[in-house]
DNA sequence: TTCATATTTGGTAGAATAACCAAATATTGA
DNA sequence: TCAATATTTGGTTATTCTACCAAATATGAA
């Protein structure tokens, strides 16, 4: 099964939703927001860095159709769309386990 | 809830697992490597880059535990370690479909 | 040991990312 | 309309990523 040009196509539209949640910062809102809608200026606040870049974040975010957002007077609040990539996160965290486990099997 | 420097160490060590992920060649592998194990070769010419560029592709697979890597006499054969990673797949494709959909219902 | 094959590693150049600041835009209220 | 607040966008810099080539390493066969 080679790579052609269509499956790469398929696997580079993929990567921009897996990119989308491969950040640090972008994995901890989709956090927060798993709880509810916050404003940017809210996940500014909790996240601790420049409103710019946290805006780029979630817009970011929101071109690979991860969260929601709505405009409400002076304020955008972002909220999680995808509730799966939350199922996506525990698959990573069995990942991290297992790999825990390794070590520990090495070293003992 | 603030993004604390435990918060963080948590989200950069997922990240790890994600960005793992986030790339379209280490997709298509990662698909190809779920049916069964193959040798870098074999992955090399399915991929149709560079065998560096592919060895390389693979030790991050390895390093952020998804793959499992067997060597048998010259070659060295990479197996899908991870199951849940092709949950993590669908749950993807779930996302684009409702994307395409947004768009549709956009249009009409 | 020597050769051939398979894979990894080191180096490098170009592209993509992410952070900040400053400026632009949008909205509400005076 | 003007001022204040919330957010986005543009610009810049430093860092990281990715692809290739060349060289190093490992293994099995002659």
């Amino acid at each position: 099964m080679k790579m052609d040009a269509r499956k790469r196509a398929r696997c580079e539209t993929r990567a921009v939703v897996l990119k989308a949640l491969a950040h640090p910062t972008r994995l901890f809102m989709i956090e927060v927001l798993a709880e509810k809608s916050y404003c940017v200026c809210e996940l500014t606040e909790m996240v601790g860095l420049d409103i710019s870049t946290v805006s780029k974040h979630l817009s970011i975010l929101k071109n690979a159709g991860l969260v929601h957002v709505e405009k409400k007077g002076k304020q955008v609040f972002y909220s999680l769309r995808m509730r799966c990539a939350l199922n996506f996160l525990d698959c990573v965290e069995a990942v991290l386990r297992e790999q825990a486990q390794d070590l520990m099997d090495a070293i003992k």
